[in-house]
DNA sequence: TAAGTATTCAATATATCTATTGAATACTTG
DNA sequence: CAAGTATTCAATAGATATATTGAATACTTA
C-alpha cells in the first residue's frame, strides 16, 4: 500500500467514526444512553424523534460500535458499548464547554434563570460528603437510578417532588444531580426548592461524569 | 429559554464543532498543524489539496476555533489554538485505534510491509533513555524539528538520511519518529535502515503525542 | 506606484446527510 | 397459527458539505 493510500484509509476511518457524532439528535441520543440502556420507545419519548428518526439514528451509532443492541420481549434496548466511549465523550463536552464562548453564554443564561448557577463540582461533593452535612437529591427519572446512580444518593423523580417535600431536610445542604451538564431537571428542582427555602445547589455535572470519574480514580 | 430550546442550543452548537472535525483532508491539516505552524503553501504541499480547497477547510478550522492565523510577509501562518484541544484530538485517535477493528487492520498491514510492526511506546522510550543505549532520530522535515522535537533527538529528515549513514550507530538502538501514528517516514526510515543492517524501530506515536505527555506529567 | 505574490472569495455541480412518509419485518403472545 | 407489537426498511425531497473553477483581494517589494 502506498503512503498516501494508507493515509487516506486511517483518515477516512477516523472521519467515518466522528461523523457518527457529529449531530445533534445523536449527541442527545448518546446523552440518554450513558444514564443506561433505553429501548428506541425510551429514546423516542425523551427526544421527540419520531420512531422511523430515532432508528435511523441508532443504526448510524451502532454501525459505527458506538452504541451495541439487545432485544427482550418487544423491545430492542440500545446501550453505549463500552466506558471508553462515554470518557471520550466527556472529553469533548468538556472542551466544548471550556472553548466555545457561545456554548457557555448559553449555559449561563440557563442557570441564570433558575437560579442554580452557584453549581458544586464533583471536587466539591466529595468535601461536602465527607463532612456528611449534605443531602444528594437524584432527580432523573427511578428507571435511570436503577441502573445507576451516585453512592448515597436519594431518588426523588422530578414528577414526584411535591410530594415527598416533608422527607427533605431544611438544616442540610441539598446537591441535586440529573443526567449531566446539558440536563435541566436539577435546575429546575433547584428552582422549585430554593423559592420554598431549602438550601439547594446543583451538581455541575451528572450522574455518567461521576461514574468515569470513579473508574479513573480507582 | 424553554428546556428544549436550551439542549438544542446546546447540542447544534456541540454538533457544530464536531463536524469541523469531521472530514478526512481537516484531520490531516489538523495532524500537520500539529508539528508547529504552517502556511496555506505548506499545508498544500503535504496534502496534495488545491490552494482553494485548503484555504477553505482552514477557514472552517478557524471559524470553529480550531486553528487560528497569523500573517508575516506574503505569507499567512496557521497553527492549532492551544494544547488543550491537541490533547483533545489524541484523545480521539487513541479511542479510534483502539475500538475501530477495520483501522487496526490497516495500520498492521502498512506496518507490516514496512517490517515496522515492533514499535517503541512512549512508555518503552522513557525506559530506553534512562538506559542511555538508544539514538532518537527524527525523520521529519527540517522546519518541524525546529519548532519543536522530543529532547535529545537528532534531525535526519528522510531526504538526507542515505548522506547521514556513517552519523548513525550500528551498535545501539535507534528509534525513528515522526508526526504521530499515521505518519509513514519513520516506517520508511525503519525499512531502510532495517536492510542495512542498523537495530531499528520506530516510535508508535510521534511528535505532538510526546509533547502532550510532557504537559501532563508536569 | 506598479508588478508580483500568497491567499481568499464566489459560483457551481456533485455528493452526502437528514427527516418524513408509508409500508414491511421480526417477534411475542394468546 | 393468527393477531398484535416495537422496530426497521425503502423511497424521497430538501438541506448541507465538498471540490473545482476562475477571478478578486490584500499584501509586499522593487
Amino acid at each position: 500500500m502506498k503512503s498516501r493510500e494508507f493515509k487516506n484509509a486511517m483518515y477516512d476511518g477516523l472521519a467515518r467514526l466522528i461523523k457518527a457524532l457529529a449531530n445533534p439528535n445523536r449527541l442527545e441520543i448518546i446523552e440518554m444512553l450513558s444514564q443506561g440502556e433505553k429501548s428506541v420507545e425510551g429514546v423516542v419519548k425523551t427526544t421527540g424523534l419520531s420512531f422511523a428518526n430515532a432508528s435511523q439514528h441508532l443504526q448510524v451509532l451502532k454501525n459505527n460500535n458506538i452504541v451495541k443492541a439487545r432485544k427482550d420481549g418487544y423491545y430492542v434496548y440500545y446501550s453505549l458499548v463500552n466506558d471508553d466511549f462515554l470518557a471520550l465523550y466527556q472529553h469533548v463536552i468538556k472542551y466544548a464547554m471550556s472553548e466555545i464562548a457561545e456554548l457557555e453564554k448559553i449555559m449561563n443564561r440557563q442557570r441564570d434563570d433558575n437560579k442554580s448557577n452557584d453549581a458544586v463540582s464533583l471536587d466539591d461533593l466529595e468535601i461536602m460528603v465527607n463532612g456528611q452535612n449534605v443531602m444528594l437529591l437524584d432527580v432523573r427519572p427511578s428507571s435511570e437510578y436503577e441502573s445507576g446512580h451516585i453512592t448515597g444518593a436519594m431518588s426523588v423523580p422530578m414528577g414526584e417532588l411535591m410530594e415527598k417535600l416533608k422527607v427533605l431536610p431544611r438544616e442540610k445542604e441539598i446537591v441535586a444531580y440529573c443526567r449531566g451538564p446539558f440536563c435541566v431537571l436539577a435546575d429546575e428542582a433547584v428552582k422549585i426548592l430554593s423559592e420554598k427555602g431549602y438550601k439547594i445547589r446543583r451538581l455541575d455535572e451528572g450522574y455518567p461524569e461521576w461514574k468515569i470519574r470513579q473508574l479513573q480514580t480507582n
